[in-house]
DNA sequence: AATCAATGCAACCGCTTCTTT
DNA sequence: AAAAGAAGCGGTTGCATTGAT
């Protein structure tokens, strides 16, 4: 009987992360059971597509949830039950297991809803939201620049937008600017990965390639000028 | 400063659903 | 229509971090 290949469990290194990131950015998502070896990972399938859904694509907002986005949840939780993914749907930038944990940590935990407005009372909130000045009211969910943090040193920056067709946005001004940057050590890790030997044939891989930057010398930052 | 408990979240597991042949 | 494989989903676990003593 053929051995199963060693595969690797637990928390992504950010090597691993680097990997797959330029591996999706290059060739896009194919199969997920065959993209770890090609991608020089030793994870599953499984594992590579949950890393990247949940934390590595460009399009997630990570940190505090909204008043907006709680009480979003709050009132989907109610009227569709623990269907994460659907929920997810209504909020576009935030994962289903990042949905699912707030509810369970958090909002799960409250003894007492106020109808009143459809929101919880001041004194139900007020240890448990904190106001992020990135946050972005909900009509402005969608077109807002995104940013993946990946451990140290990697990280990038992009815009999305739900068509998957990327556009010129505004920058959000309220966000720090340290937001737009990648660093020159990152961003040449991405780079040489990209410049390597196409393992695998048949995909539009220049398609994929819609992160741009360009250098500050200044700053010795690459700057993501918001994709065309 | 050290230890323990509580908390939050990333990741895994097993099952279901969808797609392809 | 059936079978097989891939993808998606929700529940749960385990670890890292934070706070209390």
């Amino acid at each position: 009987m053929a051995r199963q290949p060693y595969l690797k469990k637990g928390t992504w290194t950010s090597d691993e992360d680097r990997k797959l990131v330029a591996y999706v950015m290059r060739y896009g998502i194919w199969n997920w059971n065959e993209m770890p070896k090609f991608a020089g990972l030793q994870r599953s399938g499984k594992s590579c597509r949950l890393r990247w859904m949940n934390y590595l694509r460009p399009d997630i907002r990570r940190g505090n949830f909204t008043r907006e986005e709680e009480e979003t949840i709050i009132h989907l939780q109610k009227k569709l039950g623990n269907r994460w993914s659907a929920i997810a749907a209504r909020l576009p930038q935030r994962t289903d297991n990042d949905i699912k944990n707030y509810w369970n940590t958090r909002l799960k935990k409250r003894p007492v809803i106020s109808k009143k407005n459809n929101s919880v009372s001041a004194s139900e909130t007020s240890s448990s939201i904190e106001e992020n000045s990135c946050d972005a009211d909900s009509s402005t969910l969608l077109n807002i620049p995104a940013k993946v943090e990946l451990s140290e040193p990697f990280a990038y920056t992009t815009t999305f937008s739900p068509s998957g067709c990327h556009q010129a946005v505004e920058v959000d001004n309220t966000c720090s600017m340290s937001e737009q940057f990648v660093s020159s050590e990152s961003y040449w890790g991405i780079q040489s990965f990209l410049e390597q030997p196409l393992m695998t044939q048949g995909f539009d891989c220049e398609a994929m390639w819609h992160y741009q930057h360009y250098y500050d010398p200044l700053d010795d930052f690459w700057v993501n000028p918001l994709v065309l």
